[in-house]
DNA sequence: TTGCTTTTTTACCAAATGGTAAAGCGACGA
DNA sequence: TCGTCGCTTTACCATTTGGTAAAAAAGCAA
């Protein structure tokens, strides 16, 4: 793994809205591992595609106990899809209003893209999720990522007011950084096809540091 | 690859691989509705999402009925994406190594642009299989898109190697081109929350010429 | 050990799903 | 009118799948 790839390490993972439960430790195990055996199989191919034999047999449990530690594939599918928002949302509140704007901007395109290279599954479940309609994510995305992403957009428009990077609109300006970065984990069967030699991300990273640099320097 | 092949013009859309069969006024349009309730149904909910009952319902037909027509649930998923292909591959075709090599580029943008804005459910369906890998269309990706895409490739070369453009990694340059522009259907469901305001295309267009245009100008 | 709680397994089940067999229907030529 | 060919429906079926009940086993405090 990459120095990049490391420094994107997000704080600790963390169910929210859940109450605060004492959990053994055979619970804090197993809970872990189930979670991460469902990343990988509802990462792969969706959550109606996934199947709890799949996740059990990913886990090594068997499909009951499973479902001794969940309530069903949905309540599943939902735990990880609320930690990951968590993550998802982390590289962008990092955006530092006291920054210089275009060395901030820069360094968010290189935590988004370090996030690809690191958490691919994670990508996936996201991009599954969003690409059915979001239909167990859409209020979440109103109430935690709308907030952040109209903030946020708030603080670019302000820096290309006040002349300190090139105008741009700021919403595409993400959703952009968004898609050119996620591209590399969301699309990696089709990126694998056009660029078999191993290791496209330092390419991808030079690109993308160029192409935005170019964008926004006054 | 030909010359002839590089210049010519967008063939008219037809499934690949599939013998010359006469088809009665009857089958042609069942089949046509088949495939256009299959692209609904798939699309919304990828391949394992979807079921025969949706799509029977959609097209208007009984299940028996849809099976009449397709050999099965695979095989109308597999038509759909053969056709697909050939409409997806006709943008970045039309990249013409005659024409001004920075307006060539800005108008395949906008012609991926118009795609993402006309063929949603085109744009979804073809994310959900590469997504889930490209279990159905791997070899496709290898025999028909990777060989234009070398070949796009060393022509945008060519021109940053003339300096015509500025310089820039082909490859990587249109992977940011087809995600940036199919973020807009692929991800719909976030870009609706984040922007209400009806109507997002006249302002990705408009920031997709920006960016690109500041990318690409010597 | 004893007795209790937590965890895991075994044996199921009802619904959903992809698919099939065969009868029914409708148009058309002889 | 009859037969035939192409299309559609009815009635099924085997598997898969999410989920449950309850017994068995494993921890664990005393």
């Amino acid at each position: 793994m990459t120095d990049a790839a490391r420094t994107a390490k997000p704080r600790a993972l963390r169910a929210q809205a859940e109450p605060v439960v004492k959990r053994s430790r055979i619970q804090t195990r197993n809970r872990r591992r189930i979670l991460d055996a469902a990343l990988e199989v509802f990462s792969a191919h969706g959550f109606r595609g996934a199947t709890l034999d799949q996740i059990a047999a990913e886990a090594g449990l068997s499909k009951p106990n499973i479902l001794y530690y969940f309530d069903g594939k949905e309540a599943i599918h939902v735990t990880l899809l609320n930690q990951l928002m968590e993550t998802w949302l982390d590289p962008l509140e990092q955006l530092d209003p006291g920054g210089e704007p275009l060395e901030e901007i820069l360094a968010y395109v290189r935590r988004k893209l370090d996030m690809a290279q690191a958490y691919p599954r994670e990508s996936r479940l996201f991009a599954n999720e969003i690409l059915q309609g979001a239909p167990r994510m859409g209020p979440h995305l109103e109430a935690r990522l709308k907030p952040l992403v109209d903030q946020k957009a708030a603080l670019i428009a302000g820096w290309a007011e006040a002349g300190r990077i090139a105008p741009v609109d700021p919403r595409h300006l993400i959703f952009s950084i968004w898609a050119s970065t996620q591209h590399y984990a969301d699309f990696e069967a089709q990126v694998n096809v056009l660029m078999p030699e191993g290791g496209v991300f330092p390419g991808a990273a030079r690109y993308l540091e160029t192409m935005y640099r170019r964008l926004l320097t006054v």
